[in-house]
RNA sequence: GCCCCCGUAGUUCAAUGGAUAGAACAGCGGACUUCUAAGCCGUUAAUGUUGGUUCGAUUCCAACCAGGGGCACCA
């Protein structure tokens, strides 16, 4: 359509512009509407309507057949009628690539490494995580989706001053350590506790705060080589055993798996070396004997990256972490997902390492989630009233299983349906809206699970799946018929759902192009809307003409609902 | 104080500078009792304020108002 447009204009000997190419938002103006009369005419000092039926009589002309009308319309648009014929295609096209309908090869040869989630051992997998997870995952699959060689990674901070303050906590409530048997969440509950305590310790007793400090030197010292004593290593080791161990659950219940891990200990040194290698070059400056950058310079703020004791700080470590990323490949893209609240330091730190390194910074992009919010106010794992994730999620599920109650479902399949179905009312929630803002979690919204929720649109394909299961058991076949067959069938109207359909390849090239995973969610959700809206008004399986082409829409809208689904990783349920 | 983000129905969110601002929930009112009612159909209701740029602004710019986050050895 842009080309024939394009090619009008050359003939009509107007110049070429770059217009809008949309859908409209009422499928009552077509398919696709193009504005470029608009642009065209502002040039040329003419009225929009009248440059717009050229550009129509030009097209109109030499018609593809994929179009069926092309109409002028309001201040000047150009709509375009797509033909029965192009949604039988489409239709067609969909069934033929089936799990494959929506790959594009636009970032093809791309190697890109996705950081997120980024949980501490010792500390609690929260909400937070969560949220971060959801996002990075749905932005590493539409990188994926769109071509792109994608590599997951996942940072962890197994040093620095949390972790003193944790195993300060462990050593005073050394009665409760737990046992080897014990269940895994009770262990790691055991290490937030004393997470807790010592973080309050910290703030209110100094002699405590000279303890913490003193630990949390020793194992730096102990992670560079040297002897510990065993209450600090049994600690230190346990500790991050339990809270990787948890991890790992966590991530395959959400449906992410990380090609590598990378800790804090490992790039600790190296950052700190990096640091003091740019102080050289006066990138870094000593003030009250810590290292500092000066972001003042660049509109930001000044930030320490190695500290007074000689540390380094965060700060410092993310500049190793950087080297480190690149020391494994040249990538493309790098991109780092955390919360909105690291916005401003994020922006130092890259500063810093531009000044570094330029290609490693310029390669780097950055983007935030915003926090989850509740009425109780903002989440924080450094005070205690903290939602760890596997509470939370447990009350979702819970809430499930109180939903499902009434159906006579096995074991098997309950324990399914509580899985995906509390998966996907979270992350719908989190992936609806745009990546950064402030997600508002109201428990009684996400959890009833009607109209626009995750479990909508699981709802929507498992119904689908039970037509065609129905369509098998009466023999009959999914089938796109051609020419003179279609004619006498009863789809003579073209159906939103196939005009819903073909759009999804470029949802999907939107949402990556613009890292928007909402843009792919807002689509399945019409889509959904769509097929219930056809499904409450048709009955696919009759006896009336037409049967085999509705069967093949329901299983083209499932094909589209479940690859779209895959890239938000929401999961559908075998049945609901 | 300085910097960043945000402000759309009662509520939670959409809307690549375009057409009548789109959903959902809540509210009100229906239909079928044949493929799964976690569904379908109808209906009430919104761009914080004031200017500017533009043929056209929820979108860009300015000011103001309201909210959130950040600002030195935590992560």
């Amino acid at each position: 359509i842009r080309d024939l447009i394009n090619k009008a204009l050359q003939i009509l000997g107007y110049e070429q512009v770059d217009f809008a190419l949309t859908h409209p938002d009422s499928f009552e103006h077509g398919d696709y509407a193009a504005n470029a009369a608009l642009i065209v005419a502002k040039k040329a000092g003419k009225n929009p309507k009248e440059v717009a039926e050229q550009i129509k009589a030009e097209i109109e002309k030499q018609l593809p057949q994929e179009i069926s009308k092309v109409a002028i319309a309001g201040p000047g648009f150009i709509n375009f009628y797509l033909s029965e014929q192009f949604f039988k295609q489409s239709v067609q096209e969909i069934l033929e690539k089936g799990d494959n309908f929506g790959k594009l090869e636009k970032l093809k040869g791309k190697k890109m490494l996705f950081e997120y989630t980024d949980p501490n051992p010792f500390k609690v997998f929260h909400i937070g995580h969560l949220m971060s997870n959801t996002i990075g995952e749905a932005f590493s699959r539409l990188a994926e989706w769109n071509g792109a060689e994608v590599q997951r990674m996942c940072y962890g901070g197994d040093v620095g001053l949390h972790i003193g303050k944790t195993i300060w906590g462990m050593i005073q409530n050394k009665v409760a350590f737990p046992h080897d048997g014990d269940r895994l969440t009770d262990k790691v509950k055991f290490v937030g506790a004393s997470y807790v305590t010592g973080n309050n310790a910290y703030d209110d007793s100094e002699v405590a705060k000279g303890e913490i400090i003193a630990i949390n030197k020793k194992i730096f010292e102990y992670l560079a080589g040297s002897a510990v004593d065993e209450d600090i290593e049994v600690c230190y080791k346990k500790g991050k055993q339990w809270s990787v161990e948890l991890f790992q659950q966590m991530y395959q219940f959400l449906g992410t798996k990380f090609d590598f891990n990378i800790f804090e200990s490992e790039v600790a040194e190296a950052g700190k070396q990096k640091v003091i290698e740019g102080k050289e070059k006066n990138v870094f400056a000593e003030s009250d004997g810590a290292v500092v950058f000066k972001g003042e310079d660049y509109g930001l703020h000044t930030r320490v990256f190695i500290n007074s004791e000689g540390l380094p700080t965060y700060e410092a470590k993310e500049i190793g972490l950087a080297f480190k990323k690149f020391g494994i490949t040249d990538w493309n893209q790098s991109v780092v997902i955390t919360a909105s609240e690291q916005r401003d330091y994020y922006k130092v730190v890259l500063k810093a390492l531009e000044q570094i390194d330029v290609h490693i910074a310029e390669s780097t992009k950055h983007f935030t989630h915003g926090m989850m919010r509740f009425a109780s106010g903002k989440m924080s794992s450094r005070k205690g009233n903290v939602i760890a994730a596997d509470e939370f999620i447990e009350e979702i599920k819970s809430d499930v299983a109180e939903k499902i109650k009434d159906r006579a479902y096995d074991e098997v399949l309950t324990e399914e349906v509580k899985n995906k179905v509390a998966v996907g009312a979270f992350k719908y929630v989190i992936l609806r809206q745009a990546s950064g803002k402030d997600v508002v979690y109201d428990n009684t919204q996400a959890l009833s699970f009607e109209g626009d929720s995750g479990p909508y649109l699981q709802y929507a394909v498992t119904r689908a799946n039970s037509v065609l299961k129905k369509a098998t058991d009466a023999g009959i076949t999914a089938q796109v018929l051609s020419g003179e067959d279609n004619k006498q069938t009863e789809q003579d109207a073209i159906t939103e759902l196939e005009r819903m359909l073909y759009r999804f390849p470029e949802a999907v090239s939107r949402a990556g192009d613009e890292y928007a995973p909402q843009i792919v969610t807002t689509y399945l959700t019409e889509l959904a809307g769509v097929f219930n809206s056809w499904y409450g008004n048709t009955l696919i399986i009759s006896d009336t003409a037409g049967v085999a082409y509705r069967v093949a829409l329901t299983k083209a809208f499932t094909h589209v609902m479940q690859n779209g689904l895959n890239i938000l990783a929401i999961p559908v349920p075998s049945k609901m």
